[in-house]
RNA sequence: GCGGAGGGCCGGAUGGCCGCGCGUCCCGCAAGGGAUGCGAGGAAAGUCCGGACUCCCUGAAGCAGCGGUGCCGGGUAACGCCCGGGCGGGCUUUGCCGGGAAAACCCGGCGGACAACCCGACGGAUAGCGCCACAGAGAACAGACUGCCCCUGCACGCAGGGGUGAGGGUGAAACGGUGCGGUAAGAGCGCACCGCGCCCCUGGCAACAGGGGUGGCACGGCAAGCCCCACCGGGAGCAAUGCCGAAUAGGGAUCUCACGGGGACUUCCCCAGGGCCGCUUCAGCCCCGAGAUCCGGGUUGGCAGCCAGACCCGCCGGGCAACCGGCGGGCCAGAGGAAUGGUCAUCGAACCGCAGGUCACGGCCUGCGGGGAACAGAAUCCGGCUUACAGGCCCUCCGCGCAC
RNA sequence: GACCCCGUGGCUCAACUGGAUAGAGCAAUCCCCUCCUAAGGGAUAGGUUGCAGGUUCAAGUCCUGCCGGGGUCG
């Protein structure tokens, strides 16, 4: 049913360049790699904020990386692990077609929005949240 | 059927697509891939109790101290929990007295009965100490402001002496309560009922209950004040702790206390002294080392702890019950910046609106449309408690009514 | 996650061993003084003592349970 050319395995090594840009996101673990791309680039949008940098030199410069945060004003841990997991779920759609090698990501929750809005639209917000970022 | 009360269980469903974590199996040198199974709660929460499990402290006994618990019996690994019982209170009902009201009835005091059910930190106030503001004459070995009664005196309304503690007033509380008798006035002064103390008998494992006798009231409250009695408890906590790897080091400086006597061959023994639990006693251990302070080095990470257990389900037996025993079956989350999901479709409870029907007017029934599920997310693990929670289902008990 | 502490007007603190009107300073409002302001003087208001129960005649104080805030531990 799934079309034949887009088989996520990579049957038989079809580009070493479309392996890399496809493995899944690296997650990010350490306080201080927030705190970095807190200080660079910063978008607002609808249903979550996204905080972006270019790893500099001498850091790992291949792959994208991602963290999420949500903190207690978005709600009680249900509230706070039901955004994470639609932003984490945005973030595996969208990034690895969208996101570019050599980046950390950063996605925060807000209080309501994150949990309640369109699906659809909460991917279309990290795409052009993306586009803009970048540039 | 109506009314009242208590308890238990569940707490969105099904499917498609795309994902996440762990276990097992298979393929692969490996990276990895595939198949398959499992994957949040009744509270996972608050962290309020009790344990398991680790580490720390020289052991035992006693004492002291600190903390906790507190009717009795049982259950349990244990508990401040649970079950059963007792007692007290509530609810309900009723008698007497006083007050209000035309009456039904209402309020206060004293007493009796009381189904289910609800509430109770429910040991001791004659072991001792302390406190009881204001008001009031008097607030805890009683005492006497206003009164009441008797006697004496006289300038006839007061003074003095005595009796009394019933009435008034104050208060949260006034040294048994209510009623009758009694008296100069009164009073447990006498009597009945109730309460209280002491003694005896009966029932009960016990808490306690019932009965009889006796006293004539001598015994106010507070122990969620100190305290007394009985029982229990060492301290810290999985960010405990252990291992691996990396790195660094088997440290340095200063100060203090000890290095005693005898035998012997330096190793050993004896004596004395010192040290090790808050104290004492006994035992043990240590004394060519010990202790204190400061400086220096490290704290990114991996693994274990970490999931088969006071476990779950069924049947049988014991017990009023909590619960216990036996047999059979089952495997039921193990993450670690933290998985257990995202999305779509169908169905859908509460609730809202409209229309119709019915009616003892509060509601109930039917149809259509809208609507789209409460509280809430494991973090070492169990047993409880407490708190939050839309709605649904089931069971039990009591009273009344109807039928048999 | 485990453990510990705190809570009184807008702010900073009191209230003895439970005892009756919860007090003081700053800030606020009004008035006086001054040409005006500051300072000074006077007056006023402002409190469910975080919330809810309980013990007691009586609770800010004692006890229990919740709520909110802060801290320590690798």
């Amino acid at each position: 049913m799934t079309p034949p050319e887009d088989t996520p395995s990579g049957q038989t090594a079809s580009g070493p360049a479309v392996l890399a840009v496809s493995a899944r996101p690296e997650v990010l673990k350490k306080r201080a790699d927030f705190l970095r791309a807190a200080r660079a680039r910063y978008r607002p949008g609808p249903g979550f904020v996204l905080q972006a940098r270019q790893r500099a030199p001498g850091e790992e410069a291949s792959g994208i990386r991602v963290g999420f945060t949500c903190s207690k004003k978005v709600g009680n841990a249900i509230a706070r692990n039901r955004a994470k997991r639609r932003l984490r779920e945005i973030a595996r759609l969208v990034l690895p077609e969208a996101g570019r090698d050599g980046w950390d990501y950063v996605l925060i929750g807000r209080k309501n929005d994150t949990a309640t809005r369109d699906f659809a639209a909460l991917q279309d917000d990290l795409r052009t949240a993306l586009a803009q970022i970048h540039g």
